[in-house]
DNA sequence: CCAAAAGTGTTGCTGATACACCCATGC
DNA sequence: GCATGGGTGTATCAGCAACACTTTTGG
């Protein structure tokens, strides 16, 4: 049965690291500093070591790139890539993960990650040879998921720091989908699904306006019913509402 | 960067391939003829080979296991295990994949899965020892997966031997998702979504009543709007409809 | 007092459920 | 012709998009 099989091939992870600043959607890439694909940008990843699982290992490398406590962080396994070329230095197969986070700080220095970045992914040419490897494509895929997910998990609540507010949830759906929402509607549909939000009873009161309630994130990971993306209130408004509402 | 990683990692492809048969979800399970677990019913699967992905793995194991021509099937990565101790023999991951087809024969007895039998997966107790290695996990999850493309894919059409009539469809929803639903609705939500099936013009007529149409798969791959399992109609009729409507 | 954001109420529309009813075939 | 499954029509109902309106803060 094992007559011919592969012996020896090399597993590493790689992670699609999202968080948003700036009211848009980023990407954590690293320079790399050795060959192949020397001084390119890639995704941040590693090499699986003895004992570990593949997700301790996404960990890990996440604690490494990122100085942050991954616990923090939502980490999902996305699925495995496998083309025998796909790395120069032999047979390499790897295993992608998709994190999400709040608003990360910059990775600091003096760590391996000296040379990650936050990268807005409007700006990346998803293409090959814009990222070493096929990360191209493993981005592509990514992003596909994460907008997916947003739509049947409540995995959006771990792109907001604890606690925060239904319009700090709705920013994230518009920004991953490039929607805008109706508030109104969006606060009704998150506060009734059921265990997705704990209001912690506190407010905030920032901005001018009425303090908004502040909320945690429930213990629900499944959003029933989904929260479709129909692309109705798209930020291309193809409805002639002829006249401006806001203040003109 | 390389200073401390696994080398020489096993990789092996693990198949949950579901049909229907007699009108219950079945899954192909074969007797281990060697160690570990020997005479324990697993998951088909085998090696990585040199040279090619795992996708192609997939495919190779699962004609050898059938003797189908696996392009009739359709496969689809689920994700990796890799516990470290989750093989005896040593570091062994493994990536399952999922694979979906119409009521296939019974292996030709003779090829390396002369052992291969098709189990209705209600029989299987999903829990730990019931299967080989963590194959009751890989099993459990295949089944969520599966019963979840259902809403959002069109993939159901991947059980029905083509040409298929809208009962054919129905019923695989109903035989998996283990439901009773509307025949007049469900049609109209299948004709009507968008290339989802094609109409070949073709009738058939093999039961008393009239013949139905036969249906091709269509182009779409993805369900807009989603056909939710919302347990309405379900078996366990909760609602209490006092007066027997049926002819009563 | 005004602007701005949070939050509630209401209306009208869309789409789905439940089920009555007609159609076409085997026996 | 009658039982059986295929297929269409339709009344009712639930849920959502749109948006008017009230509330509560900062300036």
């Amino acid at each position: 049965m094992s007559r011919e099989h592969q012996r020896g091939v090399d597993v590493t992870v790689d992670l699609v690291i999202l968080t948003i600043r700036d009211g848009e959607l980023n990407v954590l890439l690293v320079e790399r500093g050795n060959e192949p694909y020397r001084g390119r940008q890639a995704l941040p990843g590693g090499y699986l070591r003895p004992g570990e699982t593949l997700e301790h290992a996404a960990r890990r490398e996440l604690e490494e790139e990122t100085g942050l406590d991954a616990e923090r962080l939502h980490l999902e396994q996305l699925r495995a890539y496998s083309e025998p070329d796909r790395d120069p230095r032999g047979r390499v197969i790897t295993v992608a993960f998709l994190a999400l986070g709040p608003d990360l700080p910059i990775p600091k220095a003096g760590t391996d990650a000296s040379d990650a970045i936050w990268v807005p992914v409007s700006s990346i040419v998803t293409e090959p040879g814009s990222l070493a490897f096929d990360h191209p494509t493993i981005l592509r895929d990514a992003l596909e998921q994460a907008r997916s997910q947003l739509e049947y998990t409540t995995v959006a609540t771990a792109f907001c720091p604890e606690p925060f507010t239904v319009s700090d949830l709705r920013k994230v759906y518009e920004t991953v989908w490039g929607l805008t929402l109706d508030p109104s509607n969006f606060r009704r549909k998150v506060t009734r699904a059921d265990r997705f939000l704990e209001a912690t009873g506190e407010r905030r009161s920032a901005e001018p306006g009425r303090p908004a309630t502040l909320y945690r994130r429930g213990p629900a990971r499944l959003l029933h019913p989904p929260l479709l993306r129909e692309g109705r209130t798209a930020r291309t408004q193809t409805t002639p509402s002829p006249s401006a509402k806001k203040s003109d």
